[in-house]
DNA sequence: GTAAGTTAATTGAATGGTCAGTAAATATTA
DNA sequence: TAATATTTACTGACCATTCAATTAACTTAC
């Protein structure tokens, strides 16, 4: 090994979340094992373990620091704008767009996704970060309905549709989407929920 | 061993399965081996290899299994029912239904659906499973256009919505449909999808 | 109709590899 | 010196896969 570091947890943590992360979109989840982290970072496996005692707590780590970046990284630019209209077809366009669907590897995305059926806390996590999502979005409705931009009748349940929506496109784009790019069918289906939006349908 | 059973390939290779598919529900896609996979039919691990050669064969073999129930369980039904508008509710009934939703364990089903993004022959299979259903829903919805039942303008991206849709229901399941059932948030799904059909918005 | 020959089903035992995790030793920093 | 960072060396378990041996069932010939 060149260079001993010696940086401490502040620094070493995230690094190694880093590492993790890269290791997962380029071997899967199969194909990550601490090891392997380490060798990527070149440091010892038994420094991963030191930080985060065993593997469930690595991968807890990761899908949170995951979820915090899910939840800054776009939302925080809606805040500060005054115009409901404006503000509701800028957080349309975001979710039903390609960057957004991008926020997290998609592999990455699906197999903590598939993780969750086994695994309680995983399980716990994506629940927090949808409902916060769905949350989000019945906070706006109740505004954009009260301003006439959208007319429906259970906020809840057309915030609901939406991310349904909006999670429906990731198979489409993985499975469908073969002969068309992400946004073409994605201004699509924006259309169709903006009609759905608008016509007391939910 | 109690009883040596010789069976031959006919018999032995859909019991493999089988199991397969039961320890793949009980332990889940990393703790399922083929080792466990013997010990829960009661042979030996070699007789599984000696069938299917290698894991990844098995793997192939079992989603081909699962595509093919899934392809025949439900719609063989539809092709003999005379009436285009009652074929069209049931059709739709059908794809909103927990029942549809639960053809495959859902556990196992995204299990695949991960792999996918990794393994090449299972992400050709997926493809080619949702390309038949895609192109079923597509063929009807050019009938019950003429029919004046639906209206859409392009029939190939209304049934790709109604996929995306329908695979979107399967996250809100996980995910957001914690506090009611199923079928009441797919209902409203479903009664989404049909305005979308019926107003020349795809 | 029984013995020999052939094939397929099944097991046994072993291989090399990787895995997560532990406990203790060493290095660095403050 | 005390605490933290990092490595070393090791464990036992499990993994997919291989190869050779064994057993049963079927075929053919006499």
């Amino acid at each position: 090994m060149a260079g001993r570091k010696n940086q401490n947890a502040e620094l070493r943590k995230p690094e190694i979340l880093e590492g993790y992360y890269s290791v997962l979109i380029e071997e899967g989840l199969e194909g990550t094992s601490i090891s392997k982290i380490a060798k990527h970072l070149g440091i010892h496996p038994s420094l991963i373990l030191h930080y985060f005692k065993n593997k469930d707590n690595l991968r807890l780590a990761l899908i949170e620091l995951m979820i915090s970046k899910y939840k800054s990284k776009h939302l925080i630019e809606f805040d500060h704008i005054e115009d409901p209209a404006e503000r509701f077809t800028l957080l349309m366009d975001t979710i039903f767009s390609y960057k957004w669907s991008r926020t997290v590897d998609p592999g990455v995305h699906f197999g903590f996704y598939y993780q969750s059926f086994r695994n309680k806390n995983v399980s716990e996590l994506f629940r927090e970060m949808f409902c916060w999502l769905r949350d989000y979005l019945c906070q706006q409705f109740v505004i954009y309905n009260r301003e006439g931009i959208i007319q429906v009748n259970d906020v809840k349940t057309a915030a609901d549709f939406i991310v349904t929506l909006m999670e429906g496109l990731e198979f489409h784009a993985q499975f469908l989407g073969q002969d068309q790019p992400f946004d073409s069918f994605a201004e699509k289906a924006k259309k169709s929920a903006l009609v759905v939006l608008k016509n007391h349908t939910l």
